[in-house]
DNA sequence: GCCGTTTTCGGCCCGACTGTTTTCAGTCG
């Protein structure tokens, strides 16, 4: 989960509400692992991991909930929960217990969740016992031998958490989504090759297509009389850097860049980001990379239940069971089996009395549901859409007609206006939006007033020779343009009505890092209210494993964005497409399209293989519910062109 | 800590794997 810090944030002077929904969530979060380092019982714990879930996704507003007393209304909220945030937010009071929690806890505890293998239970017997409380002091305890001997530890336990903190120093957890595929498709396509295997699918996250993947799941159906051969080639393939267990039905292993065919590279990066993710060691890092693997072997009449099981997430899979269970039946990897039926038996022996299933559709509609596309599976409304029938019909690569938020040698791009316009057609796409950036932004070579004017000069010559050959492709000129002190836009006002749109970017990070939501917000209304903004880019400024955004209140934002659409003026909000951003949050995705504020998805291309970017974009807006008609990119350029025209 | 026409206590999703045990606890997904 997202959050900065684990600390409570200070009330605002400004309220009630002292707090915002996101800090509130936030703490719920982080009291959560306290509690578990504490060894509180694990369903409080859960208790408040479903709170700080429930109102992360929250659409009402939590001051009103709050002030109403309505709060106390909402599932998953009781007597202890609702008091202790009406307090919160209505005194600006954290309570007595969650500050001592906070307090009392070494931080180096925290940070020591991160390694694999550990959990809260040892973290905290290590604490207690020995004193650790920290990654190096419980690096030093483990070189002095001095865990192996405690009771429920041993050798294999110490070098184990040896081994973990060298992973946790060499390699951060989690991978960015574009990489996580990469190896997760490289490592499907061989198992598939492999004799004997009916089907390797891949499931879990990187199937879900999260932002980021922490291990990759790889369901394969195979005959039982094939299942031992099968597993031996699998530890056999190429790629594979060590085998961390092998069990009856799992093999759980870590892949490396050996994996690939041809030799790994990560391409063009751009300067901002490339100075967020730690600079130039970041391609030898990525070459030496690593990632964890866990293959699930069963047979053909069984891969259905496997796959849906660890297609995820753990939240969905608790919904779905709850349901099976309302039904009279047992949910697993195995099967759907009527509980009548499998009395005492477990797993794979209860499974032989499972409901059949050809597919996962069939599973589904078991339980009378309609069939919930991967991405969809978050437990964020999907289960009950599922049962109404009121599914989205998710975006889909073919109705990409253009994105805007493009960038040419004008400013930081590799490749020139011709050549992106040229890439563009080849796609299929009808029209390609130019947004370079603005003069503020020295280090992308932000071009001038005069030098835009100019780009636009060649582009409406370029649509003129179109138009008269009967070619139905356009460009629009607008540019990215820094958000300055005080909402203002870097270009001249004559200067920015002579374009289609603008995009306003946020790029001053450390400054705006260093500022609090509530000032961030009201400098994001301001510009959004100048009458050139048409887009919002990359809402947040997050890079993925590279930084967090600044703190800003995007539901605000998005109600503010609601009102100037409700009033005729097009207020789009960016899905930055590159991979190292996924900004928007998919999460937020559906609040926009709840508002009725449209969603650009834009790769802010930098060279032609950037523009294919646009893939992680329509995978996170599918990821977030969108449809085709939610977007500005689904459609043809001549309706765009009359949507930005009624802009000012 | 939450929840409830099987309700105010006793549940709370379920199984695999590992390392430590000799029947199980911790961790993970």
């Amino acid at each position: 989960m997202a959050g900065g810090t684990f600390a409570l944030p200070k009330p605002r002077p400004t309220g009630p509400p002292f707090f915002s929904r996101n800090q509130v969530a936030n703490v719920l979060h982080q009291v959560a692992v306290l509690l578990e380092l504490q060894g509180a019982n694990v369903f409080r714990v859960r208790s408040y991991q479903n709170a700080s879930r429930m109102l992360g996704s929250l659409t009402e507003d939590l001051g009103e909930l709050v002030a109403s007393g309505e709060i106390f209304d909402m599932k998953g909220i009781g007597k202890g929960l609702g008091s202790a945030l009406s307090q919160a937010i209505g005194e600006g009071k954290w309570p007595d217990d969650w500050v001592e929690l906070h307090t009392s806890t070494p931080p180096g505890l925290i940070e020591m969740l991160g390694i694999p293998g550990l959990g809260p239970k040892r973290i905290k017997l290590m604490a207690d016992e020995l004193g650790v409380d920290s990654v190096a002091s419980l690096k030093q305890a483990a070189l002095d031998n001095k865990i192996a001997p405690m009771k429920g530890f041993g050798a294999k336990s110490q070098q184990r958490m040896l081994d973990g903190i060298e992973l946790l120093s060499r390699f951060r957890a989690r991978r960015r989504l574009d990489i996580g595929l990469r190896y997760g498709e490289a490592f499907q396509r061989k198992i598939a090759a492999l004799d004997g295997v009916h089907r390797a699918t891949l499931a879990g996250s990187a199937r879900r297509r999260k932002d980021t993947i922490g291990d990759l799941d790889v369901v394969v159906a195979v005959d039982d009389a094939d299942h031992e051969m099968v597993a031996n080639a699998i530890l056999n393939l190429s790629g594979i850097a060590d085998v961390k267990g092998a069990g009856d039905s799992k093999i759980s292993l870590i892949l490396d860049t050996t994996i690939f065919d041809e030799s790994f590279t990560v391409g063009h990066i751009d300067p901002n980001v490339l100075d967020a993710i730690g600079g130039d060691d970041y391609e030898q890092l990525e070459a030496g990379g690593t990632i964890d693997a866990q293959v699930r072997l069963v047979p053909p009449h069984v891969e259905p239940f496997t796959l849906a099981y660890f297609t995820g997430s753990k939240e969905h899979n608790i919904a779905m069971r709850q349901r099976a269970i309302d039904r009279g039946l047992r949910l697993n990897e195995f099967g759907l089996i009527p509980e009548a039926m499998a009395g005492e038996l477990k797993g794979m022996e209860a499974a032989v009395h499972s409901l059949s299933a050809a597919d996962e559709a069939a599973i589904y509609a078991h339980l009378d549901l309609a069939y919930v596309p991967p991405e969809l599976r978050e437990d964020m409304g999907e289960v009950d859409a599922a049962a109404s029938g009121s599914l989205p019909n998710l975006i889909q690569m073919g109705d990409i007609r253009g994105a805007l938020h493009n960038h040419t040698t004008l400013s930081d791009g590799e490749a020139s206006l011709e050549l992106m316009a040229d890439t563009a057609r080849k796609m299929g796409w009808n029209w390609l939006g130019i947004a370079d950036h603005s003069p503020t932004l020295k280090i992308a070579n932000g071009a001038s007033s005069a030098d835009l004017l100019e780009q636009g000069r060649t582009i409406k010559a370029y649509n003129a020779s179109w138009a008269e050959e009967g070619v139905d492709f356009r460009l629009f000129h607008g540019v990215e343009s820094d958000i300055l002190e005080g909402g203002k836009l870097d270009h001249p006002d004559d200067v920015l009505a002579e374009l289609d749109y603008v995009v306003a970017s946020v790029h001053a990070m450390t400054k705006w890092r260093g500022r609090d939501e509530v000032e961030n917000t009201e400098e994001l209304l301001k510009v959004i209210d100048h009458p050139a903004t048409t887009v919002l880019g990359h809402p947040t400024g997050r890079i993925l494993q590279g930084r967090e955004g600044y703190e800003v209140d995007l539901f605000t934002v998005l109600e503010h964005m609601a009102e100037h659409n409700d009033n005729g003026r097009l207020k789009a909000i960016e899905l930055n497409a590159s991979p190292y951003r996924l900004d928007l949050d998919w999460r937020l995705c559906k609040h926009a399209k709840g508002l009725g504020v449209p969603v650009a998805i834009n790769p802010d291309a930098h060279s032609i293989r950037g523009l294919s970017d646009i893939a992680y974009g329509v995978m996170t807006a599918r990821k977030g519910w969108i449809e085709a008609h939610d977007t500005l990119n689904a459609l043809d350029g001549a309706t765009l062109a009359e949507h930005m025209r009624q802009r000012a």
